[in-house]
DNA sequence: GACAGGCCGTTACACACTGTTACCAAGGGA
DNA sequence: TCCCTTGGTAACAGTGTGTAACGGCCTGTC
Protein backbone atom coordinates (compact mmCIF):
# COMPACT_ATOMS: atom_id res chain seq x y z
CA UNK A 1 0.00 0.00 0.00
CA UNK A 2 1.98 3.38 -1.45
CA UNK A 3 -0.70 5.88 -0.78
CA UNK A 4 -1.34 7.38 3.16
CA UNK A 5 -3.96 5.27 5.20
CA UNK A 6 -6.72 7.04 5.16
CA UNK A 7 -8.13 6.32 9.15
CA UNK A 8 -11.75 7.30 10.39
CA UNK A 9 -11.78 8.54 13.90
CA UNK A 10 -15.04 8.09 15.78
CA UNK A 11 -15.49 9.50 19.39
CA UNK A 12 -17.68 12.04 20.72
CA UNK A 13 -15.11 13.45 23.05
CA UNK A 14 -13.76 16.44 21.14
CA UNK A 15 -10.48 16.75 22.98
CA UNK A 16 -9.82 12.95 22.75
CA UNK A 17 -10.46 13.16 19.08
CA UNK A 18 -8.42 15.89 18.38
CA UNK A 19 -5.59 14.66 20.28
CA UNK A 20 -5.51 11.37 18.92
CA UNK A 21 -6.10 12.72 15.01
CA UNK A 22 -2.96 15.51 15.55
CA UNK A 23 -1.16 12.48 16.55
CA UNK A 24 -1.69 9.60 13.92
CA UNK A 25 -1.27 12.89 12.04
CA UNK A 26 2.03 13.52 12.74
CA UNK A 27 2.56 9.98 12.61
CA UNK A 28 1.80 9.77 8.93
CA UNK A 29 -1.86 9.50 8.25
CA UNK A 30 -4.59 11.03 7.23
CA UNK A 31 -7.16 11.60 9.30
CA UNK A 32 -10.54 12.52 9.47
CA UNK A 33 -12.20 12.84 13.11
CA UNK A 34 -16.35 12.67 13.45
CA UNK A 35 -18.33 13.01 16.66
CA UNK A 36 -21.06 9.99 15.94
CA UNK A 37 -22.03 7.29 14.21
CA UNK A 38 -24.39 9.86 11.71
CA UNK A 39 -21.13 11.37 10.85
CA UNK A 40 -19.31 8.34 10.43
CA UNK A 41 -22.08 6.50 7.91
CA UNK A 42 -21.77 9.86 5.94
CA UNK A 43 -17.87 9.77 6.04
CA UNK A 44 -17.87 6.86 4.33
CA UNK A 45 -19.66 7.40 1.62
CA UNK A 46 -17.64 10.20 0.43
CA UNK A 47 -14.61 8.38 1.01
CA UNK A 48 -12.76 5.19 1.52
CA UNK A 49 -11.62 4.69 4.65
CA UNK A 50 -8.24 2.27 5.35
CA UNK A 51 -9.35 1.49 9.21
CA UNK A 52 -11.67 3.05 11.72
CA UNK A 53 -10.99 3.69 15.28
CA UNK A 54 -14.33 3.46 16.79
CA UNK A 55 -15.03 4.51 20.48
CA UNK A 56 -17.77 2.38 22.51
CA UNK A 57 -19.47 4.94 23.99
CA UNK A 58 -21.43 7.35 21.64
CA UNK A 59 -24.04 9.49 21.86
CA UNK A 60 -26.99 7.56 19.49
CA UNK A 61 -26.16 4.25 18.11
CA UNK A 62 -23.35 2.59 20.33
CA UNK A 63 -20.26 1.82 19.29
CA UNK A 64 -20.95 -2.54 19.16
CA UNK A 65 -23.95 -1.64 16.72
CA UNK A 66 -21.81 0.57 14.19
CA UNK A 67 -18.80 -2.11 14.09
CA UNK A 68 -22.33 -4.37 13.17
CA UNK A 69 -23.66 -2.28 10.83
CA UNK A 70 -20.19 -2.21 9.15
CA UNK A 71 -19.39 -5.61 8.65
CA UNK A 72 -22.75 -6.24 7.41
CA UNK A 73 -22.08 -3.07 4.40
CA UNK A 74 -20.07 -5.05 1.59
CA UNK A 75 -18.32 -1.64 1.13
CA UNK A 76 -16.88 -1.82 4.71
CA UNK A 77 -17.26 -5.73 5.69
CA UNK A 78 -13.28 -5.64 4.86
CA UNK A 79 -12.63 -2.73 7.09
CA UNK A 80 -10.30 -2.82 9.84
CA UNK A 81 -11.94 -1.59 13.22
CA UNK A 82 -10.33 -0.82 16.27
CA UNK A 83 -12.88 0.01 19.23
CA UNK A 84 -12.40 2.13 22.24
CA UNK A 85 -13.57 1.55 25.28
CA UNK A 86 -13.52 3.11 28.57
CA UNK A 87 -13.77 -0.14 30.77
CA UNK A 88 -11.48 -2.30 30.47
CA UNK A 89 -14.12 -5.31 30.94
CA UNK A 90 -13.13 -8.97 29.56
CA UNK A 91 -17.02 -8.89 28.79
CA UNK A 92 -16.57 -5.67 26.56
CA UNK A 93 -13.91 -6.56 24.44
CA UNK A 94 -14.95 -10.18 23.85
CA UNK A 95 -18.65 -8.43 22.48
CA UNK A 96 -16.61 -6.04 20.72
CA UNK A 97 -14.46 -8.48 19.27
CA UNK A 98 -17.42 -11.06 18.41
CA UNK A 99 -19.00 -7.77 16.67
CA UNK A 100 -16.04 -8.06 14.30
CA UNK A 101 -13.32 -5.86 15.93
CA UNK A 102 -9.76 -6.31 14.86
CA UNK A 103 -8.70 -5.07 17.75
CA UNK A 104 -9.60 -3.22 21.07
CA UNK A 105 -7.92 -0.83 23.33
CA UNK A 106 -8.72 0.22 27.14
CA UNK A 107 -9.01 3.60 27.66
CA UNK A 108 -7.02 5.51 29.34
CA UNK A 109 -4.30 4.05 26.26
CA UNK A 110 -1.42 5.66 25.10
CA UNK A 111 -1.38 7.34 21.63
CA UNK A 112 1.70 5.04 21.21
CA UNK A 113 -0.19 2.24 21.85
CA UNK A 114 -3.39 3.05 19.76
CA UNK A 115 -0.15 4.04 16.94
CA UNK A 116 1.22 0.17 17.49
CA UNK A 117 -2.08 -1.53 16.96
CA UNK A 118 -3.15 0.62 14.06
CA UNK A 119 -0.24 -0.37 12.14
CA UNK A 120 -0.32 -4.07 13.40
CA UNK A 121 -3.99 -3.93 12.26
CA UNK A 122 -3.09 -2.50 8.66
CA UNK A 123 -0.02 -4.75 8.59
CA UNK A 124 -2.57 -7.75 8.86
CA UNK A 125 -5.01 -6.49 6.67
CA UNK A 126 -2.90 -5.25 3.93
CA UNK A 127 -2.16 -8.90 3.30
CA UNK A 128 -4.69 -10.43 0.40
CA UNK A 129 -6.77 -12.27 2.69
CA UNK A 130 -5.63 -15.58 3.47
CA UNK A 131 -7.23 -17.99 1.18
CA UNK A 132 -7.43 -21.99 1.52
CA UNK A 133 -3.32 -23.01 2.91
CA UNK A 134 -2.88 -19.71 0.86
CA UNK A 135 0.61 -17.44 2.83
CA UNK A 136 0.70 -13.83 1.59
CA UNK A 137 2.54 -13.97 -1.81
CA UNK A 138 5.64 -11.86 0.19
CA UNK A 139 8.97 -13.00 -1.27
CA UNK A 140 11.87 -12.19 1.31
CA UNK A 141 15.41 -11.28 -0.19
CA UNK A 142 18.59 -11.36 1.45
CA UNK A 143 22.46 -11.45 0.59
CA UNK A 144 21.05 -12.96 -2.71
CA UNK A 145 19.14 -15.58 -1.10
CA UNK A 146 15.27 -15.42 -1.50
CA UNK A 147 12.32 -17.09 0.43
CA UNK A 148 9.49 -17.55 -0.63
CA UNK A 149 6.83 -17.48 1.20
CA UNK A 150 4.24 -18.84 -0.47
CA UNK A 151 5.62 -21.62 -2.29
CA UNK A 152 7.70 -21.90 1.18
CA UNK A 153 10.55 -22.27 -1.00
CA UNK A 154 14.76 -21.09 -0.47
CA UNK A 155 16.35 -20.09 -3.36
CA UNK A 156 20.28 -19.56 -2.62
CA UNK A 157 22.10 -16.79 -4.62
CA UNK A 158 23.01 -18.95 -7.84
CA UNK A 159 18.71 -19.62 -7.64
CA UNK A 160 19.40 -23.47 -6.57
CA UNK A 161 16.40 -24.55 -4.63
CA UNK A 162 17.85 -25.73 -0.97
CA UNK A 163 15.40 -28.29 0.39
CA UNK A 164 14.79 -27.30 4.50
CA UNK A 165 12.93 -29.47 6.46
CA UNK A 166 9.55 -27.58 7.83
CA UNK A 167 11.15 -27.09 11.24
CA UNK A 168 14.29 -24.73 9.43
CA UNK A 169 11.89 -23.09 7.15
CA UNK A 170 9.76 -22.07 9.83
CA UNK A 171 13.04 -21.03 11.99
CA UNK A 172 14.31 -19.24 8.67
CA UNK A 173 11.10 -17.57 8.73
CA UNK A 174 10.84 -16.16 11.81
CA UNK A 175 14.39 -14.59 11.53
CA UNK A 176 13.69 -13.33 8.21
CA UNK A 177 11.24 -11.65 9.51
CA UNK A 178 12.89 -10.14 12.57
CA UNK A 179 16.41 -9.67 11.00
CA UNK A 180 19.07 -7.20 13.01
CA UNK A 181 17.53 -7.91 16.09
CA UNK A 182 18.66 -10.14 18.96
CA UNK A 183 15.73 -13.25 19.59
CA UNK A 184 16.47 -15.22 22.56
CA UNK A 185 15.51 -18.89 22.23
CA UNK A 186 11.76 -17.69 23.75
CA UNK A 187 10.97 -15.72 21.09
CA UNK A 188 12.21 -18.49 18.87
CA UNK A 189 10.80 -21.20 19.64
CA UNK A 190 7.30 -19.22 20.10
CA UNK A 191 7.90 -17.71 16.36
CA UNK A 192 8.98 -20.58 14.93
CA UNK A 193 7.06 -23.65 16.90
CA UNK A 194 3.96 -21.73 18.65
CA UNK A 195 4.87 -22.92 22.25
CA UNK A 196 7.30 -21.77 25.13
CA UNK A 197 11.17 -23.28 26.03
CA UNK A 198 10.70 -26.13 28.90
CA UNK A 199 13.98 -26.17 31.23
CA UNK A 200 17.66 -26.92 29.42
CA UNK A 201 15.66 -26.79 26.21
CA UNK A 202 18.22 -26.87 23.35
CA UNK A 203 15.85 -27.86 20.32
CA UNK A 204 16.76 -24.31 19.34
CA UNK A 205 20.10 -24.66 19.40
CA UNK A 206 20.23 -28.05 17.50
CA UNK A 207 17.79 -26.46 15.04
CA UNK A 208 20.20 -23.41 14.36
CA UNK A 209 22.78 -25.73 14.01
CA UNK A 210 21.16 -27.49 11.10
CA UNK A 211 19.74 -24.61 9.73
CA UNK A 212 23.60 -23.49 9.47
CA UNK A 213 24.54 -26.20 7.82
CA UNK A 214 22.65 -25.65 5.32
CA UNK A 215 22.64 -21.43 4.58
CA UNK A 216 25.98 -20.20 5.96
CA UNK A 217 29.21 -20.72 3.60
CA UNK A 218 31.15 -21.69 6.49
CA UNK A 219 29.19 -22.90 9.48
CA UNK A 220 31.85 -22.98 11.89
CA UNK A 221 31.83 -19.18 11.39
CA UNK A 222 28.86 -18.44 10.71
CA UNK A 223 28.20 -14.73 8.79
CA UNK A 224 24.19 -14.80 8.53
CA UNK A 225 23.00 -16.04 11.68
CA UNK A 226 25.22 -15.04 14.54
CA UNK A 227 25.22 -16.28 18.62
CA UNK A 228 24.57 -13.66 20.91
CA UNK A 229 26.29 -15.42 24.16
CA UNK A 230 23.47 -15.00 27.03
CA UNK A 231 21.39 -13.01 24.58
CA UNK A 232 20.17 -15.41 21.64
CA UNK A 233 20.55 -15.63 17.80
CA UNK A 234 20.99 -12.74 15.61
CA UNK A 235 19.97 -12.80 11.75
CA UNK A 236 22.32 -10.32 10.26
CA UNK A 237 21.08 -9.71 6.86
CA UNK A 238 19.27 -6.47 5.41
CA UNK A 239 15.86 -8.14 4.42
CA UNK A 240 13.68 -6.65 1.97
CA UNK A 241 10.43 -8.11 1.06
CA UNK A 242 8.94 -8.42 -2.53
CA UNK A 243 6.81 -10.35 -4.47
CA UNK B 1 19.86 -14.49 29.74
CA UNK B 2 17.34 -11.56 30.09
CA UNK B 3 19.13 -8.75 31.42
CA UNK B 4 17.67 -6.89 34.54
CA UNK B 5 15.46 -3.83 33.40
CA UNK B 6 16.49 -0.87 35.04
CA UNK B 7 14.31 1.79 35.91
CA UNK B 8 14.39 5.21 37.03
CA UNK B 9 12.21 6.82 39.38
CA UNK B 10 12.06 10.65 39.78
CA UNK B 11 9.92 11.91 42.78
CA UNK B 12 10.69 14.16 45.39
CA UNK B 13 8.55 12.77 47.91
CA UNK B 14 11.45 10.58 49.70
CA UNK B 15 8.97 8.14 51.21
CA UNK B 16 6.92 7.31 47.92
CA UNK B 17 10.85 6.73 46.19
CA UNK B 18 12.17 4.79 48.52
CA UNK B 19 8.96 2.38 48.98
CA UNK B 20 8.37 1.94 44.97
CA UNK B 21 12.21 1.61 44.76
CA UNK B 22 12.09 -1.36 47.65
CA UNK B 23 8.96 -2.68 46.09
CA UNK B 24 10.51 -2.65 42.68
CA UNK B 25 13.40 -4.17 43.78
CA UNK B 26 11.19 -7.22 45.34
CA UNK B 27 10.00 -8.14 42.07
CA UNK B 28 13.30 -8.30 39.84
CA UNK B 29 13.85 -4.82 39.01
CA UNK B 30 17.26 -2.42 39.32
CA UNK B 31 15.95 0.77 40.81
CA UNK B 32 17.63 4.24 40.76
CA UNK B 33 15.41 6.40 42.73
CA UNK B 34 16.28 10.38 42.28
CA UNK B 35 14.55 13.51 43.71
CA UNK B 36 14.50 16.41 40.44
CA UNK B 37 15.18 16.64 37.44
CA UNK B 38 18.85 17.57 37.71
CA UNK B 39 19.58 14.32 39.45
CA UNK B 40 17.39 12.44 36.71
CA UNK B 41 19.61 13.88 34.08
CA UNK B 42 22.81 12.94 35.94
CA UNK B 43 21.56 9.40 36.57
CA UNK B 44 20.88 9.35 32.60
CA UNK B 45 24.57 10.18 31.87
CA UNK B 46 26.05 7.25 34.07
CA UNK B 47 23.59 4.94 32.93
CA UNK B 48 21.34 3.29 30.22
CA UNK B 49 18.01 3.60 31.67
CA UNK B 50 15.27 1.11 30.44
CA UNK B 51 12.05 2.84 32.00
CA UNK B 52 11.77 5.84 34.05
CA UNK B 53 8.75 6.55 36.24
CA UNK B 54 8.34 10.39 36.57
CA UNK B 55 6.46 12.37 38.62
CA UNK B 56 4.42 15.17 37.69
CA UNK B 57 4.70 17.87 39.87
CA UNK B 58 8.40 18.35 41.04
CA UNK B 59 10.39 21.46 42.56
CA UNK B 60 12.51 23.01 40.07
CA UNK B 61 11.48 21.88 36.24
CA UNK B 62 8.68 19.77 35.84
CA UNK B 63 7.78 16.65 34.57
CA UNK B 64 5.97 17.51 31.46
CA UNK B 65 9.24 19.74 30.32
CA UNK B 66 11.18 17.06 31.64
CA UNK B 67 9.15 14.44 29.85
CA UNK B 68 9.45 16.81 26.59
CA UNK B 69 13.08 16.94 27.04
CA UNK B 70 13.67 12.73 27.25
CA UNK B 71 12.10 13.10 24.30
CA UNK B 72 14.41 15.50 22.04
CA UNK B 73 17.39 13.65 22.96
CA UNK B 74 18.60 11.18 21.04
CA UNK B 75 19.82 8.68 23.66
CA UNK B 76 16.85 8.96 26.08
CA UNK B 77 14.13 9.65 22.86
CA UNK B 78 13.23 5.69 22.71
CA UNK B 79 13.01 5.12 26.58
CA UNK B 80 10.08 4.75 27.91
CA UNK B 81 8.25 7.26 30.61
CA UNK B 82 5.31 6.84 32.63
CA UNK B 83 3.85 9.57 34.87
CA UNK B 84 2.51 9.91 38.09
CA UNK B 85 0.18 12.68 39.05
CA UNK B 86 -1.58 13.77 41.78
CA UNK B 87 -4.34 14.44 39.99
CA UNK B 88 -6.26 12.24 38.06
CA UNK B 89 -7.53 15.39 35.62
CA UNK B 90 -7.64 14.11 32.23
CA UNK B 91 -6.24 17.13 30.71
CA UNK B 92 -2.95 16.16 32.92
CA UNK B 93 -3.07 12.90 31.56
CA UNK B 94 -3.69 14.06 28.03
CA UNK B 95 -1.15 16.61 28.32
CA UNK B 96 1.44 14.03 29.71
CA UNK B 97 0.60 11.62 26.93
CA UNK B 98 0.86 14.33 24.43
CA UNK B 99 4.48 15.08 26.15
CA UNK B 100 4.87 11.44 24.62
CA UNK B 101 4.68 9.31 28.09
CA UNK B 102 3.90 5.95 27.39
CA UNK B 103 1.85 5.44 29.91
CA UNK B 104 0.49 7.50 33.10
CA UNK B 105 -0.53 6.65 36.48
CA UNK B 106 -2.67 8.84 38.65
CA UNK B 107 -2.05 9.20 42.82
CA UNK B 108 -2.66 7.51 44.94
CA UNK B 109 -1.86 4.35 43.03
CA UNK B 110 -1.44 0.67 44.18
CA UNK B 111 2.34 -0.52 43.38
CA UNK B 112 0.48 -3.46 42.00
CA UNK B 113 -0.71 -1.59 39.58
CA UNK B 114 2.12 0.57 38.59
CA UNK B 115 4.36 -2.75 38.32
CA UNK B 116 1.69 -4.15 35.81
CA UNK B 117 1.94 -1.01 33.53
CA UNK B 118 5.62 -1.31 33.59
CA UNK B 119 5.77 -4.56 32.99
CA UNK B 120 3.08 -3.70 30.35
CA UNK B 121 5.31 -0.87 28.76
CA UNK B 122 8.38 -2.91 29.02
CA UNK B 123 6.52 -5.70 26.85
CA UNK B 124 5.63 -3.17 24.10
CA UNK B 125 8.49 -1.35 24.33
CA UNK B 126 10.27 -4.47 23.06
CA UNK B 127 7.41 -5.14 21.25
CA UNK B 128 6.50 -5.66 17.46
CA UNK B 129 9.40 -6.00 14.97
CA UNK B 130 10.47 -3.22 12.95
CA UNK B 131 9.24 -3.45 9.68
CA UNK B 132 11.11 -6.17 7.27
CA UNK B 133 13.53 -3.70 5.67
CA UNK B 134 13.40 -0.45 7.60
CA UNK B 135 15.91 -0.99 9.66
CA UNK B 136 19.27 0.67 8.32
CA UNK B 137 22.20 -0.85 10.29
CA UNK B 138 24.42 1.38 12.18
CA UNK B 139 28.05 1.87 11.21
CA UNK B 140 30.81 3.49 14.12
CA UNK B 141 34.10 4.16 12.70
CA UNK B 142 37.25 5.20 14.39
CA UNK B 143 40.98 5.09 13.55
CA UNK B 144 39.78 2.92 10.18
CA UNK B 145 38.21 0.85 12.44
CA UNK B 146 34.58 -0.01 11.77
CA UNK B 147 32.17 -1.72 14.29
CA UNK B 148 28.55 -2.74 12.37
CA UNK B 149 26.22 -2.64 14.65
CA UNK B 150 24.00 -4.70 12.97
CA UNK B 151 26.26 -7.39 12.12
CA UNK B 152 27.66 -7.46 15.85
CA UNK B 153 30.92 -7.51 13.42
CA UNK B 154 34.65 -5.34 14.01
CA UNK B 155 36.45 -4.58 10.94
CA UNK B 156 40.34 -3.73 11.47
CA UNK B 157 41.63 -0.66 9.42
CA UNK B 158 43.00 -3.55 7.12
CA UNK B 159 39.26 -4.61 6.43
CA UNK B 160 40.14 -8.01 8.09
CA UNK B 161 37.43 -9.16 10.74
CA UNK B 162 37.95 -9.19 14.14
CA UNK B 163 36.60 -12.11 15.98
CA UNK B 164 35.34 -10.88 19.53
CA UNK B 165 33.47 -12.58 21.84
CA UNK B 166 29.82 -11.40 22.71
CA UNK B 167 31.49 -9.81 26.00
CA UNK B 168 33.96 -7.78 24.21
CA UNK B 169 32.07 -6.72 21.87
CA UNK B 170 29.31 -5.20 24.14
CA UNK B 171 32.44 -3.59 25.92
CA UNK B 172 33.31 -1.96 22.89
CA UNK B 173 30.30 -0.53 21.44
CA UNK B 174 29.85 1.08 25.10
CA UNK B 175 33.28 2.53 24.70
CA UNK B 176 32.57 3.68 20.82
CA UNK B 177 29.31 5.08 21.93
CA UNK B 178 30.88 7.15 24.60
CA UNK B 179 34.15 8.53 23.19
CA UNK B 180 36.22 10.66 24.63
CA UNK B 181 34.72 10.32 27.95
CA UNK B 182 36.18 8.65 31.05
CA UNK B 183 33.65 5.65 31.93
CA UNK B 184 33.98 4.05 35.64
CA UNK B 185 33.66 0.45 36.58
CA UNK B 186 30.36 0.40 37.17
CA UNK B 187 28.84 2.93 34.47
CA UNK B 188 30.56 0.16 31.70
CA UNK B 189 29.64 -2.78 33.96
CA UNK B 190 25.83 -1.43 33.48
CA UNK B 191 26.31 -0.18 29.34
CA UNK B 192 27.87 -3.74 28.73
CA UNK B 193 26.36 -5.91 30.71
CA UNK B 194 23.15 -4.39 32.31
CA UNK B 195 24.08 -5.25 35.93
CA UNK B 196 26.03 -3.53 38.62
CA UNK B 197 29.16 -3.86 40.13
CA UNK B 198 29.90 -6.43 43.36
CA UNK B 199 32.64 -5.38 45.79
CA UNK B 200 35.89 -6.24 44.62
CA UNK B 201 34.44 -6.58 41.09
CA UNK B 202 37.59 -7.00 38.23
CA UNK B 203 35.46 -8.04 35.77
CA UNK B 204 35.62 -4.98 33.75
CA UNK B 205 39.42 -4.88 34.04
CA UNK B 206 40.09 -8.54 32.78
CA UNK B 207 37.49 -7.53 29.99
CA UNK B 208 39.03 -4.58 29.13
CA UNK B 209 42.72 -6.36 29.23
CA UNK B 210 40.93 -9.14 26.86
CA UNK B 211 39.53 -5.96 24.21
CA UNK B 212 43.23 -4.56 24.06
CA UNK B 213 45.01 -7.81 23.49
CA UNK B 214 42.52 -7.59 20.28
CA UNK B 215 42.33 -4.04 19.22
CA UNK B 216 45.77 -2.37 20.28
CA UNK B 217 48.46 -2.46 18.68
CA UNK B 218 50.68 -2.43 21.42
CA UNK B 219 48.96 -3.92 24.26
CA UNK B 220 51.28 -2.80 26.84
CA UNK B 221 50.79 0.42 25.79
CA UNK B 222 47.40 1.13 25.16
CA UNK B 223 46.39 4.31 22.61
CA UNK B 224 42.43 3.51 22.37
CA UNK B 225 41.58 2.42 25.50
CA UNK B 226 43.45 4.45 28.01
CA UNK B 227 43.44 3.64 31.89
CA UNK B 228 42.24 6.56 34.41
CA UNK B 229 43.66 5.62 37.53
CA UNK B 230 41.08 5.71 40.14
CA UNK B 231 38.30 6.64 37.73
CA UNK B 232 37.83 4.22 34.99
CA UNK B 233 38.89 4.07 31.49
CA UNK B 234 38.72 5.88 28.27
CA UNK B 235 37.92 5.41 24.75
CA UNK B 236 40.23 8.00 22.95
CA UNK B 237 38.85 8.10 19.40
CA UNK B 238 37.03 10.39 17.94
CA UNK B 239 33.90 7.84 16.50
CA UNK B 240 31.68 9.32 13.41
CA UNK B 241 28.18 7.22 12.27
CA UNK B 242 27.48 6.08 9.69
CA UNK B 243 25.61 3.32 7.96
C1' DG C 1 -0.86 -53.35 9.70
C1' DA C 2 4.11 -53.55 8.98
C1' DC C 3 7.87 -51.20 7.53
C1' DA C 4 11.11 -47.54 5.99
C1' DG C 5 12.61 -43.00 6.09
C1' DG C 6 12.83 -38.43 7.60
C1' DC C 7 12.21 -35.10 11.16
C1' DC C 8 13.01 -33.24 15.57
C1' DG C 9 13.59 -33.19 20.66
C1' DT C 10 16.85 -35.04 24.04
C1' DT C 11 21.20 -36.15 25.73
C1' DA C 12 26.09 -36.01 26.18
C1' DC C 13 30.46 -34.27 25.57
C1' DA C 14 33.85 -30.98 23.94
C1' DC C 15 35.03 -26.42 23.78
C1' DA C 16 34.70 -21.41 24.23
C1' DC C 17 33.49 -17.62 27.18
C1' DT C 18 33.50 -15.03 31.38
C1' DG C 19 33.65 -13.94 36.38
C1' DT C 20 36.79 -14.81 40.31
C1' DT C 21 41.01 -15.15 42.48
C1' DA C 22 45.77 -14.46 43.12
C1' DC C 23 49.98 -12.47 42.35
C1' DC C 24 52.81 -8.97 40.58
C1' DA C 25 53.92 -4.38 38.91
C1' DA C 26 53.09 0.44 38.63
C1' DG C 27 51.54 4.74 40.75
C1' DG C 28 51.48 8.02 44.22
C1' DG C 29 51.41 10.00 48.91
C1' DA C 30 54.12 10.41 53.19
C1' DT D 1 62.61 5.61 50.20
C1' DC D 2 58.75 2.90 52.01
C1' DC D 3 54.17 1.39 51.81
C1' DC D 4 49.59 1.25 50.50
C1' DT D 5 46.43 1.44 46.69
C1' DT D 6 45.20 0.47 42.08
C1' DG D 7 45.45 -1.96 37.76
C1' DG D 8 47.19 -5.97 34.46
C1' DT D 9 46.77 -10.47 33.57
C1' DA D 10 47.49 -15.64 34.16
C1' DA D 11 45.10 -19.40 35.88
C1' DC D 12 40.98 -21.58 37.17
C1' DA D 13 36.28 -22.93 37.47
C1' DG D 14 31.41 -22.45 36.38
C1' DT D 15 28.36 -21.69 32.61
C1' DG D 16 26.69 -21.39 27.86
C1' DT D 17 26.88 -23.11 23.14
C1' DG D 18 27.90 -26.42 18.99
C1' DT D 19 26.95 -30.60 17.39
C1' DA D 20 27.08 -35.76 16.98
C1' DA D 21 24.37 -39.51 18.21
C1' DC D 22 20.16 -41.61 19.61
C1' DG D 23 15.42 -42.69 19.64
C1' DG D 24 10.48 -41.63 19.43
C1' DC D 25 7.03 -40.06 16.31
C1' DC D 26 4.81 -39.20 12.12
C1' DT D 27 3.95 -40.05 7.31
C1' DG D 28 3.78 -42.51 3.15
C1' DT D 29 3.92 -46.95 0.88
C1' DC D 30 2.87 -51.48 0.09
Amino acid sequence: MERTPHLLVVDDDREIRTLVAQFLTRHGFRVTGVKDGAEMMRALETARMDLIVLDLMLPGEDGLSLCRRLRAAPDTAQTPVIMLTAMGEETDRIVGLEMGADDYLAKPFSPRELLARIKAVLRRASGPAPAVGAAPGKVLRFEGWSLDLAKRELRSPDGALVQLSAGEYDLLVAFAEHPQRVLNRDQLLDLARGRSAVPFDRSVDVQVSRLRRKIEPDPADPALIKTVRGGGYLFTPAVTAGS
